[in-house]
DNA sequence: CGAATTTGACCTGCGC
DNA sequence: GCGCAGGTCAAATTCG
């Protein structure tokens, strides 16, 4: 296992799903054929067997996320809210919940959500004006897959050098279109 | 001792 | 307008 999360073991492979459904809550978009794991690694953007790598995003109208960054901190973030930063998710095949993909996340909030029986967890990416944000959440429907949703792009480079996920990542922004 | 996490309160958007 | 659900803050606590 060359994964930076290495203690324990786990197997995160394919990376795809856009954001509609998080935006449009709808299911479906799980209903992937997952049994592929394996298939050549944990590089699934491949698409060998068609399943996922499906990186769409859709970030509506906004188009570039200019306005991620500064959001009015002022008193309690309030107003200048309205753009919807661009948001992807990916399903990883994991039995833990932190996936480290080399930066380094501060955990700010957990919530418990209305379908699934597990709780939500919010990072934040600790480097000094980087605001991205990702949430990590495991399914209710199967256990073994997490949703992580990412906020923003990172504006420095990877702090933690962790073989070839960096590799993985690049692949990740060549394939979305910001 | 500083940094990260935990956890309940607080805020906001949305549907009724 | 109210209540619910989701998202964030911040004080206290734990961890390295």
């Amino acid at each position: 296992m060359f994964f930076p999360c290495s203690s324990t073991g786990k197997s995160v492979y394919p990376v795809m799903t856009t954001t509609d459904y998080i935006a449009n809550s709808s299911d479906h978009v799980f209903s992937h054929g997952d049994q592929s794991s394996s298939s050549g690694g944990f590089l699934g953007l491949k698409q060998n067997s068609g399943p996922k790598t499906d990186i769409v995003k859709n970030d509506s109208i906004n188009g570039p996320f200019h306005g991620s960054e500064s959001e009015g901190k002022s008193s309690k973030m309030k107003g200048e809210k309205k753009i919807k930063k661009p948001r992807f998710a990916f399903q990883t095949r994991s039995q833990v919940d932190i996936l480290d993909d080399g930066y380094r996340w501060r955990k700010y909030g957990q919530k418990a959500v209305k379908d699934n029986k597990f709780p939500r967890s919010y990072y934040r990416c600790t480097h000094e004006g980087c605001n991205v944000k990702k949430q990590v959440q495991r399914l209710t429907k199967d256990e073994g897959i997490v949703v992580t949703t990412y906020e923003g792009m990172h504006n420095h480079r990877i702090e933690k050098p962790t073989d070839n996920f960096e590799h993985i990542l690049n692949q990740l922004q060549i394939y979305t279109p910001f």
